[in-house]
RNA sequence: GCGGAUAUGGUGUAAUUGGUAGCCACGUCAGACUUAGGAUCUGAUGCCGAGAGGCGUGGGGGUUCGAGUCCCUUUAUCCGCACCA
């Protein structure tokens, strides 16, 4: 009988549908297992075959936990607010929830080809009232607290204003944006507005001004990782530097705690690292500088406190907010004009100018408090106004960009370490020994900087602060397709909405561009506000906030009382798996751990971290290919031809080209341009160019799994998407080699049935080598499983396939039927039901390896020469060292190989290898 | 510039973790069968060489009886950060 992969795989996934059998729920008596796949943004263009992977690989693991007794919680969504669905409504004027709901649709029909063991009851989308109403609980929750540093976690702000009207800011350690200081008198003297204006400066939810990434073509606000090479992401517009005020999350309050709990996940090295970097923890010190003529002190950071000897200018940012001050009325022209230029640059040409030293004096002077000499304060857009204080102590010496800025503007440079050549460039030296530096003289750099350190704070000049490079989140975007913010304003007042006046819903409109005032869309509604009047905030919640708590409301996704009730919570706590893109590391992964550490301190969750273990999939490329048309004809060149003729090189459907052989008549007919195309071939045939390019459309290098899995199945959809390599390995598509895949299983499914369709399974008992084989697989597959190198896995069933020949023995067949279970579930549960069972395969228990069918009684030796294979020579594997030693001098290839001479050396590795020295 | 990763046949890759490099596939070649299909089956296939044999894991060096694997160095590609004080 014929494997009919179609009526198999349609028959399958509609028992599974109606039977429920992927359903799951909170079990005690059972261990969890939470597999989960990020939840895809529902775009128009539908799944390619690059998409899928991860699901895969997800889907093969749940499966093969459930099958080892675990109850797995294995959901998916939709990723479904954002950029994409409303742009494409503001040229099409299609509202953003029905393009969103079609795609969707798409998105549900694609996957489900493809056999996922996904409980679909616990889908959530990001869109849906009832979960962004627990997006907008959350974000109220946040504005209802801050953190508070003595106790490291999240506390009401009802114990910040306790705090306040008792003290004032004094004695106050808590996650602020500015350094406030104010008495409890004070306090007491502020009308409402003046203490939230205050308590802005600590929630955890907070609106302030900031300088923000703009982008004039998208018309919003964008987070820093939504911002690449100063272009959005989406899109690849411009962005500039803006002040703006926006409401924004307070994640440097956990920039520790994400730091520490690093240490305590299963993340692949490089991806922990990225994170680390962008938190970007500095260790320095925080010194105030004196100002000629001024009362007040000018407040830098560094983290080379040692060189401070060395310091002979400083530079504030063009956006320091003493500029004005500091300027002299002599200077004031220029700055102004450095000033407003600097402004107008956009972020990618300053990145694009960098190094370009430019610059102006303020005509102010500071003091260098331990050389006491007079130095002058320059403003240059080489020191950034987010970093730090937006001030440095300018060390040209030993910093090779004060180095530059020194030399253009002919100051002086002191070396204080020792080592260099300061006569060309700066001597960025991070140990050596101090010069010029008074009592720092003759100690090592590191020794200084501690030394220092405690000198600074004796003399109350600063003391020993740790910076981040990590900011605060931009949290509101000036459009239409998000979460509204659960914010009204009562005389410019922010107050937050209670979880019984939520969701606040999104209302419908039909232009979704900004308004000519250029406010958000959302200024156009009538009626955006209270029943009693108060205006709603205007902007939206950005695309991580839907996404940042969503693995929680998979465990208990219809509790209308609490995001995850505490049951839910306790029993699934969090992801034990996470399969996805590195593109999130400093996105989504950052805010999704802030969020939760959040809850957690809430008492809402009980675990810190989301995702215990996680696993970036590769991408999957697109293999391109070519054909070379003769320049201004309509000729077209096989391509080992077409360096006799001046031609050029036009993209392909692949889907047209077989093994890299054009199927001329095809491409006639593919484009009207090419009806009447000439083929000169080679050997008869058409041969196309190749290269690895993104997959897109217009490449036309696009595969649908759709295509695949109609042609061959999605059993051999899965297998070969995992054939294809490592998992976290990028990787070109190439449907070309899924023939073999496909085989594999025809050749599978025909050791159940002769070709004339009788089942042919024995009840013979298998020989011993049989066993082996089945054992070694089993062997194989759970440890490869274990590691996530499924690409080994299919090679091992492939290969136990070989070993086994014509063998269709049930004590054989039975076992790996439940083994190749989650990598071809269709085929695997119509065998098992063939078999004579009546449950389903996804609860046979999986396979475990009897290793005494695995152990050798004897070895056959590779018998190395100085190191090349000679010959091979069997002994028991009992046999010692020692006495192979002594046996292989005597043994005929040993004596052939060795001519008459004597063996300077003999290792014998038991088990291993025999390699004889001469 | 800093940090991380990768490099193996025509292609995708594998290698019991320092022990016979190229498993499993694709492709190619040869053969069988044939209802002529882009089917199925069998065999060969790293390179050079008629063969014996030699050479081979980006390049160079080292450690070792033995290196794809460890160390040093260098090149190329990819990713992240980037005037971070």
């Amino acid at each position: 009988m014929e494997y009919n992969f179609k009526r198999i795989e349609s028959e399958w996934q509609r028992r599974w549908r109606e039977e429920g059998t992927y359903n799951v729920e909170v079990d005690e008596s059972r261990p969890k297992f939470y597999v989960l796949d990020m939840f895809p943004y529902p775009s128009g263009a539908g799944l390619h075959v690059g998409h899928p992977l991860g699901y895969i690989a997800s889907d093969i693991y749940s499966r093969y936990k459930r099958q080892s007794g675990f109850n797995v919680l294995h959901p998916m969504g939709y990723d479904a607010f954002g950029l994409p669905a409303e742009q494409y409504a503001i040229q099409t004027g299609q509202h953003p929830a029905l393009t969103t709901e079609q795609n969707i649709a798409r998105y549900r029909e694609q996957l489900d080809k493809i056999g996922f063991s996904f409980d679909w009851r616990r889908e959530v989308r990001t869109c849906d009232p009832e979960y962004y109403r627990w997006t907008q609980w959350a974000f109220a929750e946040m504005f209802g607290h801050y953190y508070d540093n003595t106790v490291q976690r999240a506390e009401p702000i009802g114990k910040l204003v306790a705090h306040l009207e008792a003290h004032g800011t004094e004695g106050l350690d808590a996650a602020q944006t500015a350094a406030l200081s104010f008495t409890a008198a004070e306090w007491a003297a502020m009308d409402e507005r003046e203490r939230e204006q205050a308590l802005q400066n600590w929630r955890l939810a907070f609106r302030a001004d900031t300088q923000v990434n703009w982008c004039e073509a998208l018309g919003t606000v964008l987070a820093n990782d939504e911002v690449k090479d100063g272009l959005s992401v989406r899109g690849g517009y411009p962005v500039v530097q803006k002040r703006m005020k926006q409401w924004q999350l307070r994640v440097t309050a956990y920039a520790q705690r994400m730091l520490d709990g690093l240490d305590t996940l299963e993340w692949s090295d490089s991806l922990k690292e990225i994170q680390r970097n962008w938190i970007g923890r500095s260790v320095g010190a925080q010194v105030f500088f004196d100002i000629e003529g001024s009362e007040r002190k000018l407040e830098v950071f560094t983290t080379r406190p040692d060189t401070i000897y060395g310091v002979t200018f400083m530079v504030i940012a063009p956006e320091h907010e003493w500029v004005g001050e500091l300027t002299t009325n002599a200077a004031r022209a220029d700055v102004e004009q450095y000033v407003a230029q600097s402004k107008l640059r956009s972020e990618r040409e300053r990145i694009a100018e960098t190094r370009r030293v430019s610059g102006v004096a303020t005509g102010s002077y500071a003091v260098n408090p331990f050389t006491g000499r007079r130095i002058p304060i320059y403003i240059s857009d080489y020191v950034l106004a987010g970093y730090g204080t937006g001030a440095i102590m300018a060390v040209p010496a030993h910093d090779s960009r004060d180095y530059a800025f020194a030399r253009h503007f002919g100051l002086e440079i002191v070396p204080v370490v020792e080592g260099g050549d300061i006569e060309k460039e700066s001597y960025d030296a991070k140990s050596g020994r101090l010069i010029n530096s008074d009592m720092l003289d003759g100690m090592d750099v590191k020794e200084a900087i501690e030394y220092m350190f405690a000198e600074i704070e004796r003399r109350g000049l600063g003391k020993r602060l740790v910076n981040y490079r990590l900011r605060d989140a931009i949290f509101s975007r000036q459009r239409y397709w998000g979460e509204p913010f659960p914010i009204y304003y009562k005389d410019d007042v922010a107050h937050v909405l209670p979880l019984d006046k939520l969701p606040l819903t999104l209302p419908a409109i039909d232009n979704f561009g900004p308004t000519a005032e250029g406010e958000p869309p959302l200024a156009r509604v009538d009626g955006w506000h209270t029943p009693e009047g108060y205006p709603y905030e205007l902007s939206t919640m950005p695309g991580f906030a839907g996404s940042s708590a969503y693995y929680l409301r998979y465990m208990d996704p219809h509790n209308g009382e609490a995001l995850v009730g505490r049951r839910a919570d306790e029993y699934w706590r969090n992801v034990d798996l996470y399969v996805g893109g590195i593109e999130h590391a400093t996105g989504h992964l950052m805010y999704s751990r802030f969020w939760n550490m959040f809850l957690y301190d809430l008492g809402h969750v009980c675990e810190p971290e989301p995702f215990r273990k996680l696993v970036n999939q590769g991408m999957i490329q697109g293999r391109s290919n070519f054909v070379y048309r003769i320049v201004g004809t309509n000729r077209f060149v096989s391509l080992n031809l077409k360096e006799q003729y001046k031609t050029q090189e036009i993209h392909v459907d692949v889907n047209i080209v077989r093994n890299d052989i054009l199927d001329t008549e095809a491409f006639r007919r593919w484009r009207p341009e090419f009806a009447d195309a000439e083929f000169i071939l080679e050997d008869g045939r058409y041969v196309c160019g190749w290269g690895i390019e993104k997959m897109s459309k217009s490449m036309y290098n696009v595969v649908n799994p759709d295509y695949i899995v109609d042609k061959y199945g999605a059993d051999t959809l899965r297998m070969y998407e995992m054939f294809l390599g490592p998992l976290e390995q990028s990787k070109p598509w190439d449907t070309n080699g899924i023939d073999g895949v496909h085989k594999f299983l025809r050749r599978l499914w025909s050791k159940f049935y002769s070709r004339e369709g009788g089942l042919i399974v024995s009840d013979e008992e298998p020989t011993r080598a049989e066993l082996k084989t089945l054992h070694k697989t089993i062997k194989k597959v759970r440890e490869d499983i274990e590691n996530f190198s499924f690409n080994t896995s299919v090679a091992a069933f492939m290969i136990c396939l070989n070993e086994l020949g014509d063998c269709s023995k049930r004590a054989v067949l039975e076992p790996l039927t439940a083994l190749i279970a989650p990598f071809a579930p269709h085929m695997a549960e119509e065998l098992w039901h063939v078999l004579g069972h009546d449950t389903t395969v996804c609860d046979a228990p999986y396979p475990v390896c009897d290793e005494s069918y695995l152990i050798e009684d004897s070895f056959e030796y590779p018998v190395m020469v100085n190191g090349k294979l000679r010959f091979k020579q069997e002994y028991p594997l009992s046999t010692s060292a020692a006495d192979i030693q002594a046996d292989i001098v005597k043994a005929e290839g040993t004596q052939r190989w060795l001519e008459g001479r004597a063996p300077k050396k003999i290792i014998v590795v038991p088990g291993k290898i025999i390699n004889i020295v001469v």
